[in-house]
DNA sequence: CATGAATGAGGGTTCATTCAT
DNA sequence: AATGAATGAACCCTCATTCAT
């Protein structure tokens, strides 16, 4: 399990969970306030509702929060992602109601998704890479996603960068808010991109 | 001028020029390597080949460090690409030569387009503001010459977006290297997207 | 309650308590050899008995420390001057008593008196005015005690001012002490206070 | 000569004492303001319209500064005293004119005497020996003056004590305004001193 | 398991002083 | 004699982490 990649010292996996929910959930709101580096272990605990002791009871580190966090974001927008995917038979309709979904789920998670963005960087190496790894996963769906729907219009080496740049257009509309939300509404913003991406498809 | 922002207590303006040159240099350097909040002031001062004394001759906060680093990197971004803007008229195929040039550039200028993406956030808000003002200046210039050559086939609103997704197609051959620097040549993804925006425009 | 002025991020209110007395003990020592400025905070908490850390779990800056010690001290002096106050009934010759015991009491506080000439001045306004207020109070307790014991000899303005004269012959004695201990005895000193005191009473 | 205490680079000792006439000038005005300890030495030199280079050529520390104007506080003083003396003639009457005069030379110079309370024990152990030492001077002129006017109503004892408080007297009408000033008028605290002097004379 | 007081390395910043020009 | 850029020791304060209770 990719959990047990941070290490605690409570032995009861059910209270390590819940514990590491509310974890998660104090350090997202206070990462969207002032980012990773700006936020105290303390004020972690505090929104969590625990004190430090028991904080540190449950990791080993400040960056394992992060990764906790980052992890934890990673999965539920692959949960969501993996559910518009399922409801879907293969077809070209039914790619773009997932791009579409996929838009909705980045309009959703905008600020998670600024996290990933500005704070993956802050994790050691090893840890970075198991996070990349998952976005990797995430991209292989929208690709598998593409060549079952429309195999015969994109090459493998296509379908790849398309599915790229679906979700890297997914993220822009959370990481250039500043520019894109003040000129497009969502529906706007999710017409014109698919739009485009009809001409090529 | 933007550098007035910061404020220096040495009067000799071409100094402060020289010395924030060696700064800048030095800072982005480490902040490739580190990030801005792992990176010290000191470190900076010594990268920047002064003491820790001289260094604050020159700013006033690390923040401001910040800002003109990321003021330059704008700043070498913006000029590079009205030199490529100059040097076409307006046609469809000099639109294309554009695009290819910000491509190259991106992948000149990697990782200070990673800077950027990173750590813009960590300036206060009105610091923020002027360099995200310089980025949408950017998409402007962009967004100009898509409508210059190519001014019948897409609307006001589309060419906004085109603009934008063409950039973030270049920033991302930055921020996404760890995905498409494995699978793509530098040639092969300009190629690539270069024939997808073909088929929009 | 005074002290709440001061933040602490320690909840136990009688462990604050503790502290900050080991820490208004060290200060005072300190403060007195070599100044409030010249005094550095890793040398208030070595003297406290604590590290660095420690200190500002109880305060949160240098100035804290200054306010709780001149607070402290007049807190102390307050309490010494209401005792001899209390134990007296109103006549000129228990009015002379006090007297006598508010010089004991500033031969006995010299150095504490000091500090409070010397360094009140780097308070903030508010914190400053705070303190002025209870020297204020202090001069009013000995306003009514003369206004007390020898109602028909002074107008109240007459009180006031002479209130003030003792207390400033008391502070006198400590900072001028480098003239008046070198040429008075204690008890000299006194007497001919009281005698020139007494010619106008 | 007392300035010869502080080493200059400067020859010309007319410039030394213009310099210094300059710098003792701002340094005043901003210790006044922000004490001692938080005055730069930069300022100083701003403020008397030099460099800081050129502050330098003229001292050697920046105690130097705060001696240079202690010194120059007190010398004031005297001059201003002295001259009040030399007007009168030896009487009752003319004692209580020398008195006069110094309370309203002591409201003149507020800020100063308050900067003499304040800052004197930052010089180092000699030079504030020398700096009380002038201020000995300073009660042995009253002394003279009350032993010259009234010898037959005090002894030496008693001279020595009530120069000291007339002294003292005058100097809380500087460091005592913030509750002085707000009862008193300068007349009436005049006034009602030298009342209760004159009971004792 | 939970708590929170204690720790101290380390960070940003200041400023008296120097010295080459 | 005047200048002001350069220096770095030293200061205040923070905060991740530990550990006794």
């Amino acid at each position: 399990m990719s959990k047990d990649r941070v290490v605690s010292n409570v032995k009861d996996q059910e209270l390590i969970k819940k514990r590491r929910d509310q974890m998660i959930k104090g350090a997202i709101s206070l990462f969207k306030e002032k980012g990773f580096h700006r936020t105290t272990t303390r004020e972690i605990a505090k929104a969590s509702g625990f004190s430090i002791g028991t904080l540190y009871e449950y990791i080993r580190t400040k960056e394992d929060i992060l990764f906790l966090t980052c992890d934890a974001i990673n999965d539920q927008v692959r949960e969501r992602l993996e559910n518009a995917v399922a409801m879907e038979n293969p077809s070209r309709d039914s790619l773009l109601k997932v791009i579409e979904s996929f838009f909705y789920l980045m309009d959703d998670l905008q600020e998670e998704i600024l996290i990933l963005y500005q704070e993956v960087k802050s994790l050691q190496k090893e840890t970075r890479q198991y996070i990349l790894k998952k976005e990797r996963d995430m991209v292989g769906i929208m690709e598998k996603v593409i060549l079952k729907c429309i195999p015969d219009q994109v090459t493998k080496e296509e379908a790849t960068l398309l599915a790229n740049n679906i979700i890297v257009q997914g993220h822009m509309w959370a990481f250039r808010r500043w520019i894109l939300q003040k000129q497009f509404s969502l529906e706007d913003y999710i017409r014109l991109q698919i739009n485009g991406l009809l001409r090529v498809l």
